[in-house]
DNA sequence: AGGTTGCATCGAAGAACGTCAATACAGGCC
DNA sequence: GGCCTGTATTGACGTTCTTCGATGCAACCT
């Protein structure tokens, strides 16, 4: 139930995916990958979901808990989640009759530090 | 030709927009503002052009560069640079014949900050 | 004024997305 | 086994998005 995700952001052995998105322009290839990532992002039950999975203490959330949080049915949450996964944002793993989700900080922490990077010189405000 | 951006993550007085991303779950109304800012991040034609733009050294480039460097047509392009500008990334100025536009780090850099936030305790990877 | 260039807007076509009801699958319990 | 609960998948429908050609508007140039 794991290995779905997309290989974004070159999560292999460089520390860093690319250049940040104010250093230099993106090739298509990059801009490509990253728009998958930040798609996922761009969905406000998607968001909300992976920011309950993300603040959980234990780290770990059962859908159970998740779908009576929304007014959706009970696929379209399966269906969100099952997009957050793809996207390497979250991963599960079935427990008896539950499934647990978590989070998977690493993506998540390249598309904030690609987004913040620093602007050339003299960038206007 | 300004003053079309949506007021997203309270630009306002307060340093942040809201909680991080993993530090609460996100009501409805932030994760809706949110989701709108990410989803203007989440094409890579968008991706591309705000790269080309905030990387500027200058701080700003004309129209008449961004179109050729895309095989799509200029109604096109000119469609997402109107997306890019209504989420309050880019901006716009018209000088003579050209129009001109530049970056906005603010909203950047608080959805940023909003990705790279802590996490709580228990959090795996 | 008339023509030309640069960019925005309009309207339409096709693809992608979000949602649901129905169904399938997995695991526990009797 | 048979039933029940929790979750995922399927198939369909309406909406939104991306793209284009056609057109409109603004500014320059003779």
């Amino acid at each position: 139930m794991s290995k779905q995700e997309l290989e974004v952001l070159g999560q292999g052995t460089d520390g860093g995916c690319c250049q940040a998105l104010a250093t230099a322009p993106l090739d298509e290839g990059q801009a490509t990958e990253l728009a998958k990532a930040f798609k996922a992002l761009g969905d406000p039950v998607r968001l909300r979901l992976l920011s309950m999975i993300a603040s959980r203490e234990g780290g770990e959330v059962c859908v159970c808990e998740l779908t009576p949080a929304f007014e959706l049915s009970q696929p379209t949450i399966s269906h969100h989640l099952k997009l957050l996964r793809q996207a390497g944002l979250i991963d599960c793993e079935r427990r008896g009759t539950w499934v647990y989700y978590w989070a998977l900080p690493g993506v998540l922490d390249r598309l904030g530090a690609f987004l913040t990077a620093p602007q050339p010189a003299g960038a206007t405000a």
